[in-house]
DNA sequence: GTCAGCTATGTTATAACATAACAAGTCAAC
DNA sequence: GTTGACTTGTTATGTTATAACATAGCTGAC
């Protein structure tokens, strides 16, 4: 199977951590895994199935990529885009976490960030209305640096 | 038109903010305001499509309510929610805010919460990323206080 | 009042996102 | 090498959202 490119560095990472849960990488799924990596932006489920094509030279079925895309989030390997309806990589896949995003409304850029101090105030809020939290999505649109810089002049 | 029935004050509510803006909340936005409001959950497009439907006897396109849709979320009447994409009544239509929810995974309820720390700190984790943010998606899935009760018994 | 221009709505079609049901292949354990 | 679980393929369909264009209705200038 043709494939992207994919650093020996985010291999291991992705190998070591499917290990852990007893989870098979297999090469569809590293396939998919590392075209996503070398894209750099977040794509929609669509838009990776058009690169798997052409770098595969072969139809795949939309189910094939969003169960690719389900066991790749599972692993934490990925993270869906709640407001965009988009997939993207995680930037720390060395370590389980609840993650933050700030998308760039202009250049398209998402920038992922951890902040603990957030998680926590996000569980008191919780308690004072008396929720137990499972998970949080917290996704940030606004402008990234460089597009803001531009902006302002 | 038949449609639901709207308590006089939501629908005060609804006009001052729409006067507000010089927007005109024409019957066909009123009816499915009223809806949402009737329903008290959240409702996906074509759910609302659906009990607009049977309200009014007759068939209506999705556009038309997305239409609507679009028109009561840029008045602040309705909110998205990005994680279940579905809409939402605003609980406090009488003035302009940023909001949270918290999502019941069991019983599908949402609670609207506002926190102005919670606010700050994203500012601030924006402001540290260089980023200027324009809007915040946060979205809790987790257990309302009624279901965590019911399952520790 | 009526005409022009704007806003809202209706209609038909289609794009984009996601899953269901079932068959066939692959892999690991025994 | 057979069994059983997991993975993938195939076809079909469900769900969410928008495009393009026509019609209707309000609003303000004259």
């Amino acid at each position: 199977m043709k494939t992207a490119r994919l650093a020996a560095k985010w291999r291991k990472l992705a190998e070591g951590r499917c290990a852990d849960k007893g989870a098979r990488l297999t090469p569809a799924r590293l396939a998919a895994y590392a075209e996503m990596l070398a894209c750099g932006r977040p794509l929609s489920a669509y838009e990776l199935i058009g690169l798997l094509e052409r770098r595969q030279e072969r139809k795949i079925a939309p189910l094939t990529v969003y169960r690719h895309l389900d066991f790749l989030m599972q692993t934490g390997l990925v993270h869906r885009l709640q407001s965009t309806q988009t997939y993207l990589p995680c930037d720390h896949p060395d370590h389980a976490h609840e993650s933050q995003f700030l998308l760039c409304s202009s250049c398209g850029n998402v920038d992922e960030v951890e902040s603990e101090g957030l998680e926590t105030l996000l569980s008191e809020i919780a308690d004072q209305h008396g929720f137990r939290p499972d998970n949080a999505v917290v996704e940030v649109k606004g402008l990234c640096g460089a597009c803001a810089g531009g902006e302002q002049g």
